[in-house]
RNA sequence: GUUCCCAUCGUCUAGUGGCCUAGGACACCUCCCUUUCACGGAGGAUACACGAGUUCGAAUCUCGUUGGGAACGCCA
């Protein structure tokens, strides 16, 4: 079995001057929080080892690639703050660094050199088969229960007869020949430690396509090695894939990188996370209105720990303490209501200026109404940020706070009606009209609603729920929601009185 | 099916042979604060998948079983 048996990649530690890693999406759609918390811990690893961070783009499916996912991604990446040192830049998208180009599709003479050398070598061929053949052979695998690899009847073929071959018009892809390596490939993973993978878990396998495009694990490998990336950080689901990248550094004579396969981002069905189940897209996240600083500190919670056992850290902190002793092997599932509350935490540490800015662009989207020209009412702007700030866990949640505000949308909700019907509520309700009618400001005080509020515990002789409930009920329409105090200095003598009558008018 | 990976409260995790009658966080329950809803504070319930070994001693090491996942493409 394993008659050679060397350990491929653990004696070449030395061999790279400093840490450059990579995080390598392929621009087929948005960012998935799975992939961003991968960026994450590339950009982590390499702040913490004073390495280079790079973004390049695996886009050699051409067909599934856009500009506009390439956009998305990037924008979501600096959202993040995921900055990175070399790749497209972020603005113009245009290639910087020593290494450029950074996207695949740019790089094909490269790709096309290495093949070659592989050909010429022997250790590639080119092979004819035809997708018919191929789905016979599988089906016949299948049914035979012998699960065995395609065996190309090219693989002996020297390389002139292929060669005359293409010449006559002939397509054909070239593969990676296998058969010779009978050995086990160790796998000194820096997540899992060491891995054994059998050499016959793969059989010759395609690294140009018929079009002559390559193949991920063939782009993979020559990137990564002439990018002089020395850690290979990526999710567990390509640990499989890492066998015929080993061969392929072996038969190139390439310096093999440390790799560290990092745990799956799950769902509650303990699957790789889908959009499916729910949001999983970074821009998802971004439009709800969740802070950045939380989605990190969010996602480094998924298969990192903090040393100490925090929960709360910034990203600095994260970038003095990341280790990749500190990953888990095991996946994690994402725990949306944990993210919620991590967020709200964040955003009660907001500054009311800011959190006032960034809640805006929310309550204008839905198209709340607030009275007149609060909107550069410094004054009300903060006061208000103040008391809906302990409600808020995201951005989003100020549009149902604020609406209170909107008379446009005052309605009378239905569990009111259980208040509406006390018989002292009339009375309550057509003082509170009249007391309010007397203030002399546009807004009342908190000290004139306090006195107010007494006033009608006098008067109608009422209190404790009797009074207070059938009172909201004129205020916002429902028995429950913020204290009266904090909220009806906030609003517009008119729109009280309004309301009021209103109210009155159905009980 | 084959190969590989994984296995501590419902969830994220701490734990690297004795500090473990297993710690923290979210969620849950109770109480306090509160004239509602929240916020906040104090408590509570809940986990080492199973079975063998190694050891004076195992959540921790080994093997097996079971369970879950991933990969098996001219996707990445």
């Amino acid at each position: 079995m394993s008659n050679l048996g060397p350990l491929i990649n653990s004696q070449l530690n030395n061999q790279f001057s400093e840490v450059r890693v990579r995080f390598a999406p392929s621009p087929t759609g948005y960012l998935h929080v799975g992939g961003a918390r991968s960026a994450l811990f590339n950009y982590l690893f390499a702040k913490k080892n004073n390495g280079k961070f790079i973004l390049r783009i695996e886009d050699t499916d051409v067909a599934r690639s856009t500009d506009e996912s390439l956009k998305m991604m990037v924008q979501d990446l600096v959202w993040l703050g995921l900055e990175w040192d070399e790749g497209v830049h972020p603005i113009t998208l245009k290639d910087m660094g020593p290494c450029a180009p950074y996207r695949q599709s740019q790089r094909l003479h490269y790709y096309k050199k290495y093949a070659d050398e592989l050909l010429n070598s022997g250790k590639a061929y080119y092979c004819f088969m035809t997708d018919l053949e191929l789905e016979t052979v599988r089906e016949k695998n299948k049914a035979d229960g012998t699960h065995a690899h395609i065996e190309s009847p090219y693989a002996d073929w020297t390389l002139a007869q292929a060669q005359a071959e293409i010449v006559t018009g002939k397509t054909a892809v070239v593969r990676f020949k296998t058969k010779h390596l009978r050995k086990d490939y160790i796998l000194n993973d820096l997540i899992r430690g060491e891995v054994k993978f059998p050499s016959d878990m793969v059989g010759d396998f395609v690294i140009l396509r018929s079009d002559g495009m390559p193949v991920y694990n063939f782009c993979c490998v020559i990137d990564d090695a002439l990018m002089k990336i020395s850690h290979v950080l990526r999710a567990e689901e390509h640990l499989p894939n890492t066998l015929r990248q080993l061969m392929i550094y072996e038969g190139l004579g390439f310096p093999i990188p440390q790799f560290g396969h990092i745990s799956l981002v799950l769902d509650d069905d303990r699957q790789k996370l889908s959009k499916r189940k729910g949001a999983v897209a970074c821009d998802n996240f971004r439009r709800d209105g969740y802070l950045p600083e939380a989605m990190n500190n969010f996602m480094a919670l998924m298969g990192w720990s903090h040393p100490e056992g925090c929960e709360l850290f910034s990203m600095d902190d994260m970038k003095n303490l990341f280790s990749l002793e500190r990953l888990n092997a095991s996946g994690a599932v994402f725990d949306r209501v944990k993210l919620k509350w991590m967020n709200s935490q964040y955003l009660r540490a907001m500054d009311s200026q800011l959190l006032w800015k960034s809640i805006l662009p929310f309550l204008t989207e839905a198209k709340i109404q607030l009275p007149n020209d609060l909107t550069s009412d410094l004054k009300w702007q903060m006061q208000s940020v103040e008391v809906f700030k302990p409600k808020m866990e995201i951005f989003s949640d100020s549009v149902s706070l604020y609406e209170v505000f909107d008379d446009s949308k005052f309605v009378i909700h239905p569990e009111s009606d259980e208040f509406l019907k006390i018989e002292t509520t009339k009375m309550v309700l057509q003082t509170w009209k009249d007391l309010v009618s007397e203030i002399q400001t546009e807004f009342m005080t908190t000290e004139d609603f306090m006195r107010i509020e007494n006033e009608i515990k006098t008067k109608a002789n009422v209190k404790g729920k009797n009074l207070f409930m059938p009172m909201r009920v004129a205020v916002i329409g429902k028995p429950h929601g913020t204290e009266l105090k904090l909220i009806v200095p906030l609003m517009k003598k008119s729109s009280l009185i309004a309301r009021a009558e209103k109210v009155i008018a159905i009980c």
